[in-house]
DNA sequence: CGCGCGATTGAGTAATTTCAAATCTAGTGG
DNA sequence: CCACTAGATTTGAAATTACTCAATCGCGCG
């Protein structure tokens, strides 16, 4: 169930069985349905999720309603609103699930009791933030370099998994582009 | 000197005065001219640099040779390129000085000793990252749901002192728009 | 079988780019 | 101090790209 888990994190740092045990102690296992809203704007944000098996989404959804996603999370990636979580604030962005989602939610007090036992658990976190700024960082080079067709071509190549759990609409919003230009790029 | 780089790391972590002559002894103070090169496309990344004066930019070059800004990284800001410098693999940007700079550049091997010593340290740069990343998040939200004029707009109220450093031609290259559209947006 | 959501298609409009030319400006050498 | 030049910025006009609004299509689910 959360073999993944380990060699996500032994793929900067070694762990024993017991070792692992512990970092799994720290996290609760949480069910949702699809379309079950997991964050919503302006709460309180308990939780980083590390998703077991289904695909959450995170969205900003502006005042005339339209909404701008910034990333979709299936198994084995992680999910939240990262500025509320961190900095212990009312969240800004919507986590809702696609699927019926399992994940491991992992509360910023548990994070902090964690690192502070297993040293190195602050280190596999802190490669992963690492990870994924890069991550931001090629998206945004994405974004300013890139046609809307290059950008949905490229989405393709990187996560071809994706796209066949996604409705399309949810690939144009990620992408930047309305749903009727992706469709006309989609048949291209 | 140095006394912005204390600050920076004791909005996380307090240091005493041994310690923080500590932390300044993994560094190396390295100087640049405008318009030099500190890091090209295909090069080794030996550091990340921490901007003490001056003005540095970090961006892709294309095949047809035009430039995408990724950053910039004035005074008390850091800048490398992140993938190459963590993965110790070949520079895929460019990273050049828009004013004569003095910055504090920090090894890979430098920083892992660092942290190593002083795990505090280790808090301080997974705190940085994580910031970093949500700003990056941000400015991925601005891309996707901002027209150029909106984040023109939004640059200039969050960066309102860069803009009198930096070319205009360079600004709309961080927006992702064409210098033309970035002059008829900045005289309305 | 029909409802409803998602996807597609069409037509007109708005935003942005490209190419080209003109203008402005800062730095250099005389 | 001035003239000159290279780079940066602005402006204009045409072409392209993407958006909006509206209508239609397709299909899975109840």
């Amino acid at each position: 169930m959360s073999i993944e888990l380990r060699q996500q994190i032994e793929k900067t740092v070694p762990l024993t069985n017991e070792e692992f045990e512990l970092v799994l102690s720290y996290f609760k296992e949480k069910h949702f349905k699809k379309h079950q809203i997991v964050i919503h704007e302006g709460d309180h944000v308990p939780y980083n999720f590390y998703i077991v098996k289904g695909l959450m989404k995170s969205s900003y959804i502006n005042p005339e309603g339209k909404e701008y996603i910034l990333q979709f999370a299936l198994e084995d990636w992680w999910i939240t609103d990262p500025e509320a979580f961190h900095n212990q604030t009312k969240a800004t962005l919507n986590i809702d699930c696609l699927e019926d989602t399992t994940a491991f939610a992992l509360s910023l007090e548990n994070k902090e009791r964690l690192c502070k036992e297993l040293k190195k658990m602050e280190s596999f976190f802190s490669k992963k933030t690492t990870e994924d700024y890069i991550g931001l960082q090629k998206r945004i080079l994405c974004l300013i370099s890139s046609t809307a067709a290059e950008r949905y071509h490229n989405l393709l190549k990187e996560y071809p998994g994706l796209i066949q759990r996604i409705p399309k609409s949810m690939v144009a919003s990620y992408l930047g582009v309305s749903r009727e230009t992706l469709s006309r790029l989609a048949t291209a």
